[in-house]
Formats: C-alpha cells, sequence, structure tokens
RNA sequence: GGCGACAUGGCCAAGUGGUAAGGCAGGAGUCUGCAAAACUCUUACCCCCAGUUCGAAUCUGGGUGUCGCCUCCA
C-alpha cells in the first residue's frame, strides 16, 4: 500500500512502526461555530482511510483530538456573553451530531485539549529545561533558531518566512518566527490554568503534540489534517515533539485538499461557508460521502448544488442495484451472499492472496458462487483493492462499485438469483468498507405511513388488476406530487421517497 | 517575494510512455398497459509551444491560466 507523504513529497510503502499496529492522529476541530462542508471533507476523508486500514487487517488506534481552548472560543464567549465552556460544549455537541449524521465512525479515543492541560505543560517544561524554549513575561516560546530541522515539512526557511511581510512582529519574542507554547492570561478573571510561568493557557500547536505523545507515543505512523495545517500548526508540532523527545514525531503526513467554493476556498474568515446541517438539510449522509469521494483527496473539491444533484443521482443507482435485487430475492440471500464474500474479501485484503488454505470454506464458497460470475467479482475485489492501496483512489473505487451494481443488475434481469445476490453483496460489502450506507432509506417514513403505502398499493393492484389505467396511474400521478415515488416492477410494487 | 498544487468530452472525474475508467446530464433503442427503474448503444485531436522517444494526456524545458499556504482556518 502507498501513501503520499507529505514532508516527502511522493508516495511511499507504508509500514507500520509496529507489526499491524497503526497509530493515526487527525487534528480535529475547534469547537467555536457550526461545523462546516469543509470539516464534512476532512473527517469523512480520515474515516475512510480508517475503515480501510482496519479493513485491510491492520489494528488501528485512531485519535481524533477536540480543540475546546482557543482564543476563538473566548472571543466568541465575549460577544455572546457566555462563558468559553459553554461555547465548546454548545459546538461540540452540534460536531458529534453532524459526524453521526454523515455516517463518520466514531474515534478510538477523543481526546479534548483542556484535559490534557498537565501533559502540555509537561511538554514546555522539557523544552525550557532543554534550552528549546524561552519564557518571558508569563509567556513561553518555541526559539525556532535552535530547531534545526525547522522549516523541512513545508518546506520553508526561516530567512523567507522573515522577510514574509505577514510574520506578526513582537517586542518580546526574540525572533518574529518564534511561536507561543503558552500565553500569560491577560487579566485573572480569563480562563487558564497554573503554570510554572504563571496563570496561562496553551498556545495553539502545543496541545496536538501533548495528546498525540500521550495517547500514541513519542513516534506515531500517520498524522492527518487539512492542507492549511501543514504551516504552521503541523511545522511547529513536529518541532515541539521532536526538540522535546528526541525522536522522528511522525511517519506518515497525510493531508487532505480543501472545499472550494465559487472557486474560492471555503472558510470562516471568507464568510463563505455552508454548514454540514444546511447541507443535510437537502441531501443525505450517502450523497455528501459520494461527492467528497468522487475526487481524490488531496485534490481541491468545488462545490456546488449541481454538484451534489449529480452525487444524489449516483447514490441512487447504487442503491436502485441494491433495492431492485432486494426485491426480487430478498434480504436474507444478500447477507448470507455478503457474509460469506466477506471471508474471502477480507483474507484478500490482508494477506493480498485467496485463501486456497481454508479448504472447507473455499468449498463452501466454491459451491455456492455461481462460477461464471466467481471471477468477476475477484477481479472486480482485486481492482477495488489495488485502487484504494494507491494512496486511497476513491473514484476509481466508486467506478468499481458502479461496476458491481451492473452486474447485479444484469444477472438480476436474466433472472439468475444466485449471480445477482454475490454482486450485490460484493457491492454493499465495499460500500461499507467506504463508509456508504446502501441499505439506508433517504427518509425514514413512520410506521403509519408504511401500512398507509401498503394499503394503497394494494388497492391500486386490484385496479390495475382490471386494467382500469386511467385511475391507477391517477394514484401514482397524486403519490408522485406529494414527494413518494411508486416503481411497478415483475410482480411487486415499490415506494419510496423522492 | 518564498513554498506548493492543478489545467482531460456539456458538467464532475480517474489515468502506471503504447493512441483515453467511471459518474451526472443529453440522444437513440430494449423492456413495461403507460411510467419509473434497469439494460444496450452513443459524443474527447487530453490549455499552448518546443524537446526527449519508434511512440507522450502521461517525461523535460518554456509559456498561459486557476487555486492554496506563508495571519485564524479542516
Amino acid at each position: 500500500m502507498k501513501i503520499f507523504d507529505t514532508q516527502s513529497q511522493k508516495l511511499r510503502e507504508f509500514t507500520p512502526l509496529e507489526d499491524d499496529k497503526v497509530k493515526m492522529y487527525v487534528c480535529g476541530p475547534t469547537v467555536y461555530d457550526s461545523p462546516h462542508l469543509g470539516h464534512a471533507r476532512c473527517y469523512i476523508t480520515w474515516d475512510m482511510v480508517y475503515r480501510y486500514l482496519k479493513f485491510k487487517g491492520y489494528d488501528v488506534t485512531y485519535v481524533r483530538n477536540i480543540t475546546d481552548v482557543d482564543d476563538k472560543i473566548i472571543n466568541k464567549a465575549k460577544e455572546t456573553d457566555s462563558t468559553p465552556e459553554e461555547i465548546a460544549s454548545k459546538y461540540y455537541a452540534e460536531f458529534e451530531k453532524a459526524m453521526q449524521e454523515l455516517n463518520v465512525s466514531q474515534p478510538t479515543i477523543e481526546p479534548k485539549a483542556t484535559e490534557n492541560i498537565n501533559e502540555m505543560v509537561d511538554i514546555i517544561k522539557l523544552l525550557v529545561d532543554k534550552g528549546f524554549a524561552y519564557s518571558v513575561n508569563g509567556d513561553a516560546y518555541f526559539d525556532v533558531s535552535k530547531f534545526i530541522k525547522y522549516g523541512r515539512l513545508s518546506r520553508q526557511n526561516i530567512e523567507d518566512l522573515k522577510a514574509g511581510a505577514r510574520v506578526e512582529t513582537s517586542d518580546i519574542k526574540k525572533n518574529p518566527v518564534d511561536f507561543a507554547l503558552w500565553k500569560a492570561v491577560k487579566d485573572e478573571t480569563e480562563l487558564g490554568w497554573q503554570s510554572p510561568w504563571g496563570k496561562g493557557r496553551p498556545g495553539w500547536h502545543i496541545e496536538c503534540s501533548a495528546m498525540s505523545k500521550r495517547y500514541l507515543g513519542e513516534t506515531i505512523d500517520i498524522h492527518a489534517g487539512g492542507s492549511d495545517l501543514i504551516f504552521p500548526h503541523h511545522e511547529n508540532e513536529k518541532a515541539q515533539s521532536e526538540a522535546a523527545f528526541g525522536k522522528d514525531f511522525v511517519n506518515y503526513w497525510m493531508h487532505n485538499g480543501f472545499v472550494r467554493i465559487n472557486q474560492e476556498k471555503m472558510s470562516k474568515s471568507l464568510r463563505n461557508f455552508v454548514t454540514i446541517q444546511d447541507v443535510l438539510d437537502k441531501y443525505d449522509a450517502n450523497a455528501i460521502r459520494f461527492f467528497i469521494l468522487t475526487n481524490h483527496y488531496r485534490m481541491p473539491v468545488d462545490f456546488n448544488d449541481e454538484a451534489l444533484q449529480a452525487a444524489k443521482n449516483g447514490v441512487k443507482r447504487l442503491k436502485n442495484a441494491y433495492e431492485d435485487v432486494k426485491v426480487e430475492i430478498g434480504e436474507e440471500k444478500i447477507q448470507e451472499a455478503k457474509d460469506l464474500l466477506s471471508f474471502l474479501f477480507d483474507e484478500i485484503a490482508k494477506t493480498g492472496q485467496i485463501p486456497f488454505h481454508r479448504i472447507d470454506k473455499m468449498q463452501e464458497l466454491e459451491e455456492k458462487i455461481p462460477a461464471e460470475i466467481m471471477n468477476d467479482i475477484i477481479i472486480h475485489f482485486k481492482n477495488f483493492i489495488a485502487a484504494m492501496d494507491d494512496d486511497f483512489n476513491t473514484p476509481k473505487a466508486l467506478a468499481i462499485m458502479f461496476e458491481m451494481a451492473n452486474c447485479a443488475q444484469k444477472a438480476r434481469q436474466l433472472q439468475k438469483d444466485e449471480s445477482a445476490a454475490f454482486c450485490v453483496g460484493s457491492l454493499v460489502k465495499i460500500s461499507e468498507v467506504l463508509g456508504f450506507d446502501l441499505k439506508k432509506a433517504e427518509k425514514a417514513g413512520d410506521e403509519v405511513t408504511a401500512q398507509l403505502m401498503d394499503l394503497i398499493i394494494d388497492i391500486r393492484h386490484m385496479v390495475r388488476k382490471e386494467k382500469n389505467w386511467a385511475l391507477s396511474d391517477k394514484i401514482r400521478d397524486r403519490l408522485t406530487a406529494i414527494g413518494i415515488t411508486l416503481k411497478d416492477q415483475k410482480d411487486k410494487t415499490t415506494w419510496s421517497f423522492q
């Protein structure tokens, strides 16, 4: 498996530091406002990576932090006449809800910055002791000139940074590029913690160094986040951690591209952001995930209504394959096929080999999977693995899902139920690895609606038997007008919300 | 100014040097009482110029254009 590493700027074969264990850290959100589509892209991307690594058989520890102490939170609290804690907990709740609705899996550990203040102070102390940091007036700064490798990750050199007009100058810093590890409170009422340098709060970058060390160790496999974090955030984290512990901080740095809107980056400062909730009001989680995964994770992706609509239509086709086959052969058969295939797929994913040594299992597979599609299924599946192994080429992986859907529909139309079951079973399996839920209805109706629909369809069935097309079409048209679509299939009629 | 990314059909998008996956939209057909869905077929001189090569979307150089980071940002 190859992963593009930001530091070396190339694809590198992925090898975990320790056996099959993967330690993965993703920079989480600062909870000071509603989560937007940019967050959706970021966390869906890393969720996909997490799911795929697990599928490959790795024992993944996935840490995604919550930044709940920060100037932006404090400012928001002042503006809204509330406390930083209230702001953080309010937006944290919104974030959690959005992640859940997007079918983003829960990380292994989701630590909060405020629960790791002592760990941060310890690192700062270590840095001061080692001479990599200095304190002035209750602040503590990292002395960039002491860390030779500074700039390695983002390929910046200190001189150029100084020359850039955007570096904040400050009288108390030794060097304009030095960054804050600890910031003294301005007055005693402000949010802060005691430290050897007085009451204050941590700088932005130190939290990730502290949490990464605490939950994963001094050197980790993967550290990921949005590409805007490369500099200065990740550069600074790296400097702190490596200076403090004297070890490489991260083996593979990964960064996702941005969501753009009208050719511009979507961001809070540009005020052009669309919240996740806005999008969820119109499109479901599958459509949003599809929209994001049709682009390679490192490329920018342009948000607009047509793109989301196209994604929605694409998902619909995949879901139709599942639903059409389900109507014909039943959910149990699909589930059975999927369970059987899971064994095969999991083995191939982990070892790259067809598990011929599992004689009993393989015999069962060969008996149950029609020979005519066995080969196709394995080839499709291997293509899927190859695509994903190539730096998570999800656009290619999606193309393979469409091939599986096509295989299922063709088999269904030829009345080859077994083949259809296995094609759709492999489609469902792969869709789950990518975090889709093809079984989910777009909108859930209540029990009464379901029963009413059964009744209406029943009555219409009788009308159609009498060839009263005028009335049966009228029923269908009226339902369409309320947003319910009827599909007359062979001997069954199904319905769904538009 | 420094660092970096991208330019492929109407739109989105993949692409390992040997003449272009896939999706959306459109068109035609099959199926269906009609629809819907599905299935089949259907449209590309890969931004420009030069070079390397038997051969380049793919490599090199030079343009042009768009975007990002260097200040908070996923």
